[in-house]
DNA sequence: CGAATGCTTGATATGGTTCAAATCCCGTGG
DNA sequence: CCACGGGATTTGAACCATATCAAGCATTCG
């Protein structure tokens, strides 16, 4: 089952298990779980308002972002998923989508079906656990957006965006100083709250004050620690209480 | 078990049914669920930042509000709940507060340890799918919330809320066109992202066009159709899907 | 009656938007 | 190899929604 042709869940499993604590037989039914891979265009909408999906997306290589929109047709990105996330994991108990989701840029998947991943989490209750607890950390990234967007300003929006991304592309929670980022500044917009032009200053004030520097898709960190500062950053949200605790598991 | 002093937990129940189904078994376990009642005071820290906790929040009466902060001092509130809400079901799976917790107004709880809620949710699988399903619902209002604050103006912002809070209050997903909200102007320029002083002049702007009136800690609708449309207001993500399924069980 | 808290209103300031146009970049086809 | 076209980025100038500062008023409570 290991399929040959198709990339493995040892990914999603590693995430998994950064969170939570899974006995090997968990963890070879996760491993083992059918998928199928495929690519998604960017700008395309993947999964549309009020469709129903059976079978979550798993990330292997690329960005995705969840859309809000208003009537005027703005639009506002709620979340953003990169490699090594499953973007839409909360699906398996709400399969009618409530926001479009898109590739920001092309984006490899892996698609696991809603009935393959319920049979898991229905025989391992540790597992289910483990889902909640993902989708838990999403939702506390979604709290910090808020603040975001809600109480800061324009510099101090993109820097904790920049941040935030650092870490989460980083291993083991460190963050990473230089790391691609295929968005444009219009979707850096999206993210924020902002204009495109807005953004596009804002990120000119952040390279002149010598804070980071995004370029073709890259961003570069140069002074991780006046970046947080000025962002308001701290990964606490990020990983609080994510250590694997045995204690912690649904049965013990 | 159906603790004499105790109220009952059958309000939680018909939440939790309204979007799950359960089984007499499972429903008795949760209406058996040993609590404490208490009582919160109104603008004090209920749970702290970086606080671990042992237990879940279900609110009987009142309002209670998720906060985050900014270095500056200013606030906002990133997600109300109300009565028949467990406001912080998540820390089950995440028991370290990655936001604070505080009651708007003074609010009376019963107190459910994450031991006993544990132990429920791994007995019983549809438990624990059930209250993962409803953390995804609260996950659904966050990113609406996102957008709210991130591309909407003052006037379809409060209209939205005030639009949210009218359907989760009514019953049934019915809109209940006056209901009883008590907060000040001030909460609700931190639901908002606004000022205070803005908020005013927005509730008498509303007013004035013969929408709502906010007094008195009420709010009282006067045209429901413009006022949802104002504020782009689509209960869609609030039940969208939450119809209960048995055949979404995860096991079945 | 005084103090606290919330609400209301006015005047002025500003961060971010809007509109508009120029430039860069890159892939494509002739 | 070059001209063309389209998306993305950059910059400028005018404008506006909301913030900020400041004061007065209402209601409740001790």
């Amino acid at each position: 089952m290991t399929g040959s042709g198709t990339p493995s869940l040892q990914l999603f499993l590693d995430r998994l298990t950064a969170r939570s604590v899974l006995t090997d037989e968990e963890s070879q039914a996760i491993l083992n779980l059918p998928r199928r891979a495929s690519q998604v265009d960017a700008n395309r909408d993947f999964v549309r308002i009020g469709e129903r999906v059976d079978h979550c997306c798993f990330i292997v290589e690329g960005v995705m972002g969840r859309f809000g929109q208003t009537s005027q047709g703005t639009r506002q990105i709620t979340a953003l998923h990169i490699s090594g996330d499953v973007a839409d994991l909360h699906s398996v108990v709400r399969p009618v989508g409530t926001s479009a989701i898109q590739a920001l840029s092309t984006t490899s998947v892996l698609r696991i079906s809603h009935e393959a991943l319920r049979k898991v989490a229905g025989r391992f209750p540790a597992v289910a656990e483990a889902f909640w607890r993902d989708c838990m950390v999403d939702a506390a990234v979604l709290s910090q957006w808020v603040v975001n967007v809600g109480r800061r300003d324009a510099k101090t929006r993109l820097s904790h965006l920049l941040c935030e991304m650092a870490v989460r592309t980083g291993d083991d929670r460190r963050p990473q100083l230089r790391y691609p980022f295929p968005v444009t500044q219009a979707h850096l917009a999206d993210m924020t709250g902002l204009t495109p032009v807005h953004v596009n200053r804002t990120l000119k004030a952040l390279r002149d004050d010598g804070l980071v520097i995004v370029r073709d898709r890259v961003v570069q960190i140069l002074d991780w620690k006046r970046l947080t500062k000025l962002g308001e950053f701290d990964a606490g949200y990020l990983d609080a209480d994510t250590t694997p605790d045995a204690r912690r598991r649904l049965l013990d």
